[in-house]
DNA sequence: GATGAATGAGTCTTCATTCAT
DNA sequence: AATGAATGAAGACTCATTCAT
C-alpha cells in the first residue's frame, strides 16, 4: 500500500502537531501515524526531528512573512494596518485554541544544540519587529522615534500573543490593539 | 547514609533544573541523580512529577509575591517602584541566562490535563496584572485608567521576557522599561 | 510479576548469545527475552549494551585467568601442562560449537570507538602470551629464548582457535599441540 | 547524469568499507551513497547484500590465488619465497590498518545460514594451506612431513594476522615469520 | 539500465512510575 | 522515612528490501 506526497503528509501533520502540544510534547510515532506513513518514510525525507522542527518553522514563517508584506503594501494608512494586524491574530490565536507563536513556543523547549531552530526564530523575531518599525515610520519621518515606536509595539504584541496563551482569553489582544495605536501616534 | 532535607533538596534542584531548561526537558532521573536522593524517596515526597512541579512553581510564586508586595509597600513613588522591577528584572534574566518566565515556560509543554499547573499559571499572572494595575493607581485615582495602563504594562513586561529569552538579547528589558515609564503617565 | 536477580541473568544470557552469535549481531531485545526481563530493568545494571559486553568480556577473563593459573601452578612438568592445555581448548571449541575466541571475535565488529573493549582483548591477549612464555621458562632458563618460544605457540594457538572456528573442523587444534609440543623443546 | 560501471563501483566501494569495519558494520546506504548509485540500481546487480559480500570475497579470493601462485611459480628457492611472503603480509597489514583476513573477519558475523560465504571462507583457507604445504614439499621430499610443516605454518600465519589485528601491532608477523623459517627447515 | 519514494521490522535508549524490603 | 530493583510504554533512529515509473 504505496501513499504519494509522504514528505508534504509529514510536514502538514507534524505542523498541526507541534502548534497545537509542543515539539517536545509530539514524538515521531505519532507524527507519522497520522500522516500514515512509515517510519522510514519519514527518515528519507527528514534526517531528523529537529529538521522536521525547522521545515515547519520555515514554512510558517515563510507564510507570515507574506502576510506582514501585503499588510505593508496595503492600502490604507499606518493606523489602520495596526489594527488590522492585531485583527488577524485575534483571529488566529481563537482558531488555533489560544496555542500563541510557534517560535516562542519552540524556543522554550529546543535545547541549546539546536542552531538552525534558534537561528529561524532570531530571523522571524527580527522580521516582525522591523514590520512595526516599518509600520511606525509610515507615520512618523523620524527614524528613530519610529524605531522605538515600533520595538514596542513588537513587544506589546509579543506580550499579547503571550499571555493569550497562558490565560487562554482573548482580552490581551484588546489591550495591546489599543496600546498599539496609542504608541503609533507621534 | 541518612541524607535529612531530601524533600527540600528535590524541590530545590528540580527547581534549578526546571528552570533552565524547561520542565519537559528535565527527567527524574535527573533530578534524582543531582538531589542524591533514591527514586523511592522521590515519590514518597512527591506524588508525581507533575506534582513538583506544582511545587516548584508555588514556592516560586511565593517569593515572587514578596517581591511585589515589598514594591508596593515600599518607599518611593509608582515611577521609581516600576523602574526598579524592571531593573530587578535585567538583573534577573540575565543572572538566570535569559530563561525567562517559569510560568509561560511550564505553561507550553504542559498538556491540557495539567489542572494544578494551569491553575498556578493564572494565578500568578493575575497578580502580576494586579501588581501593575496597583502600581498606576498609585499615580491616578481613576480605578479605570489605572486598570487600563497596568494591563498595558503587564503586556509589554511580558513581551520583555519573552523576547529578551528568545533573543538572548536584554534590550527588551530596556525598551519595556521606558515603556512603561511611560504609560504609566497620566 | 518480579524477577529477581535480572543482572545475573542478562550476563549469563548475553554471554551465551554473544559467544554464539557474535556482538553485532545479538541485539538487546533478544537478550531480554530470553533473560525474561524488562529492557528498562536492563539499563538499570548496565549503561549501554557497549558496557555489557564489557562486563562478559570481564567474566570471561576471569575465568580464563584461573584456568591458565591453575595450570601454571598446577602439578607435571611443562610438556604435560602445555600439552593439557591444548586438549582443554579442544575441548572448549567442541563444546562451543566452534565459535572460535571471544576476544578475537568482539574485536572485528567493536569500532574503533569502543575502547573499553579494546583494552580488555589486550588485557586478555597479553595474559595468554606471558602464559605460554612463563611455560617455555619453565624448560629454559634461557629468558630470552623462552620469550620467543612462548610469542610463536601463542600464535599458533591463535590460529589453531582462528581456524577452527573458520573451518568448522578440529584438525588444527591437533596440529597446534603437535607444533607448541616441538616449539617448548629447547 | 549516467554514472557507467556502477557494478564495477558498488563493488570497489563495498570492498573497501567491508574490509575496513566489516561485513556487518557496514549498511548498504553507505554503500551507495559513496558509489554515488541509486538504491534500485544496486539490487538490479547485486540480489542481497549478502550476495554483495560473496561477490567481494570472489575478487579478494582472485587477487589472493594469483599473489601465491606467482609466489609458487616464482623465481628463488623456499625459504625466500616463504620470507617474502609475510613481507608481503607486513606490508599489507600496515597498508590496511592491521585488518587482518577478511575472510575471517567476516565469518565472525555471518549467520549460519550464509553457505554462500561459509564456501568461500573454506575455499580461500584451503588455498593458503595448500600453498603452504607446497612450499614445504618444495624443500622436503617427505609428503608426509611437508604437509605437516605446510599446516603448521599455515596455523602460525593465521595466528599473526588474527593476533596483529587485535593488538594492532606488527610484531606478530615478524616472530611469525621467523617462526614459518625455522618450520620449514627439515 | 536506472531511479527516488515507500516500507515493516528492527536498532539502542529513556520515560515516569511501582514494587518488595 | 528510605531504598535499589523492576517495569511497560515510548523515545528517536536505521536496517535491508521492494515498489512503480
Amino acid at each position: 500500500m504505496k501513499k504519494p506526497n509522504a514528505r508534504e503528509r509529514i510536514l502538514e501533520t507534524a505542523g498541526k502537531l507541534f502548534h497545537k502540544r509542543g515539539y517536545s510534547e509530539v514524538g515521531i510515532n505519532e507524527i507519522i501515524n497520522e500522516a500514515e506513513t512509515a517510519k522510514a518514510s519519514f527518515y528519507q525525507h527528514y534526517p531528523s526531528k529537529e529538521a522536521l522542527c525547522e521545515a515547519w518553522l520555515q514554512s510558517v514563517h515563510e507564510k507570515s512573512d507574506n502576510h506582514l508584506k501585503s499588510i505593508i503594501e496595503g492600502e490604507g494608512d499606518a493606523d489602520s494596518k495596526l489594527s488590522g494586524y492585531f485583527d488577524d491574530l485575534r483571529s488566529y490565536m481563537i482558531q488555533s485554541e489560544f496555542r500563541g507563536c510557534p517560535y516562542s513556543n519552540t524556543g522554550v523547549v529546543s535545547g541549546n544544540s539546536c542552531t538552525g531552530i534558534q537561528e529561524q526564530i532570531l530571523e522571524h523575531k527580527d522580521c516582525l519587529r522591523c514590520f512595526f518599525r516599518e509600520l511606525a515610520f509610515q507615520k512618523c519621518d523620524d527614524r528613530e522615534k519610529a524605531d522605538e515606536a515600533g520595538d514596542r509595539i513588537f513587544l506589546i504584541y509579543s506580550g499579547a500573543t503571550t499571555e493569550t496563551q497562558n490565560l487562554k482569553e482573548i482580552w490581551p489582544v484588546d489591550i495591546a490593539q489599543q496600546a498599539a495605536l496609542q504608541l503609533i501616534q507621534f
